[in-house]
DNA sequence: AGTGGTCGCTAAACTGATTTAGCAGAGCAT
DNA sequence: ATGCTCTGCTAAATCAGTTTAGCGACCACT
């Protein structure tokens, strides 16, 4: 691969000139005093031999490498993770980086091994992604150089990237108020294990508190609260047909992710009801079956792209290390009606 | 980033060797005549001082770095791009290399851009992937290493990854045909433009030929094809209630993918017929909804995991120009059923 | 005694860039 | 004539490995 490249020396050979006459001019080298002259004929002799700089050479040198370590737990179990990395690549790009991925399947002799691969690299920084927004311990070994936590806080004090997911349910809470539900509203996927610790889900718990304190704003209460120990479509079904079981049918519904809310739109399907005539539905996460149900699930988005992208800015640019929140923006769809009569 | 490491000349201080021997011993060198005792005292010096060598310094010699470039086209907005590339990684990792992936999003001056950095950065060979099963032509820069094509061909002859969508069709054909199903099976998703034009899809013809072949076999003719310009759920929607407003009602519908099923699901659905005692669904790629279908989708998967992971093998153990091409398995699940009566 | 071969090891070149230290010549003042 | 600064440039060191060429000691054989 790349055989018979021209170095750096056929370049200065070509223009009559020194290599750290060339080194200097191609990377525009301040206060040096090189004529005009000198300059054009050594972008004249880079560009006639297509001239393109070893960057092995280079960063044995400088010890900088222009590539950045993307170490995530799981790449792809969560079509999340696409979005994520996007936004990486995205960014890497405009800074003229390129990014190293390694996925540890959350194995520790995985992660040793990726870390170590990493760093045998000479890796100017490392993203440490998690696929569901968690607090977790970042391995030793990483912390000799600058780390962005990506989705994911760490008790370290580490720069760290979360989608507001608070807001989010404060976001979810109040469209519906809007809508003029009150008195109605029943929630799908409470769970304690991800509500009360933080190295298994920060999500829970903050979209809870950001629903609760919308309500509460508007002094009303939930109607009810449904517990699913997964979130996914089956739990969501099993919950859904337990709401219309009760006296009282609710006339909208958050669920906490669209799993679950895909799942309740199959019950509802099979009890004869429609969404939004009979209930309203909202929720989070954006997943690409929001957009595909009948009708459209109306749902906060993460912001996987940004995160992604926020993440990158942050390693290179520098951050304090305030968690950086990115909003969740709600996409408005066909789910959401004001409640009937 | 990895700032105080030891180096080899440290190793071959503290062993009271050359570099070269250190070198020799801790490449595993054969034929070299050092002593037991020199290779002892290398590996011990190795071990206390937690050497690692200096991969840029490596390769800077050798020209191989142990990295492979994954260059796509477009990553995140399909999540099997997730199962491709983790299949990569672990055959990559047990070969002890690492991937350097970029997306072009199809736009030609980031794919130019993407190579450049890949080749600037001595990658030992590209694995170039699409997302959409198709033939397409490799940018000339990259043709001067190894080179793998992965969910594609092109007409160099270069070696390439395909999943094997003809004999896909084929078993979901003889699947419908061994449950009874004769004179009212039913297709949903013909399109012209996939099936002629290869540089737009390769699947369409390859699983058509396979489902014709399959019924040919067994003398049995379609009931019914639909032709739809995208293969997403509303124009599976579409389709199955144009099939539906027919005199005679199919007992069996292959959908040329999961998207169009759960589409057709819908359709069934507010129809009020159910899956598999109205009619049976089959289809094709084994998409995360094809499982949180109810009731659950059979399909045929796509094996991406399976295919990255033989792409690299067939980067880094050499390859033949014929296309590999991957089996992929039924996924049987409860859409299936006898006709009625 | 001289020659040749094997053993165990090392010095030095080499990869392709960056960077430090410094040289030769011109212009000017003393 | 001497010393000084400034200009425009270069030789050589450096990064951390791999690889080539070869050296000295020892033994065996003629």
């Amino acid at each position: 691969m790349g055989s018979n490249r021209a170095t750096l020396a056929d370049v200065a050979r070509r223009a009559g000139l020194s290599k750290t006459a060339a080194s200097m001019v191609l990377n525009g080298r301040e206060g040096t005093r090189l004529s005009a002259e000198a300059h054009q004929r050594v972008f004249a002799a880079a560009e006639e031999l297509g001239y393109r700089p070893n960057l092995a050479a280079r960063s044995l040198r400088t010890r900088k490498t222009a590539t950045i370590a993307f170490v995530s737990d799981i790449v792809a179990t969560t079509r999340f993770a696409g979005d994520l990395i996007r936004g990486a690549l995205d960014a890497a790009r405009e800074r003229d980086h390129v990014l190293l991925i390694t996925e540890t399947q959350g194995d520790a002799t995985f992660e040793q091994y990726a870390i170590e691969a990493m760093l045998d690299r000479q890796v100017d920084g490392v993203i440490y992604a998690a696929m569901a927004t968690r607090r977790l311990t970042v391995p030793p070994a990483i912390l000799g150089g600058p780390v962005v936590l990506l989705n994911a806080t760490s008790s370290d004090g580490l720069p760290s990237v979360l989608p507001d997911d608070d807001r989010a349910g404060r976001t979810a809470a109040n469209t519906l108020l809007e809508l003029g539900h009150h008195d109605a509203i029943a929630l799908i996927g409470r769970n304690r294990l991800k509500e009360e610790d933080p190295e298994v889900s920060l999500a829970a718990r903050a979209r809870l508190h950001g629903i609760r304190q919308a309500l509460g704003d508007a002094d009303v209460s939930l109607l009810a609260e449904c517990f699913c120990t997964e979130w996914l479509p089956e739990h969501g079904y099993a919950a859904m047909r337990g709401l219309l079981n009760r006296s009282k049918r609710p006339s909208a519904v958050i669920c906490m992710n669209d799993r679950l809310a895909f799942g309740a739109y199959q019950a509802l399907g099979e009890a004869g009801l429609t969404v939004p005539e009979d209930i309203s539905v909202i929720s989070f996460d954006d997943d690409p079956i929001a957009a595909w149900l009948r009708p459209g699930l109306a749902t906060t988005a993460l912001p996987h792209e940004q995160m992604g992208r926020r993440a990158v800015e942050l390693l290179l640019d520098g951050a304090d290390t305030e968690p950086s929140l990115v909003p969740m923006p709600l996409r408005r769809r066909k789910s959401l009606a004001p409640p009937a009569e």
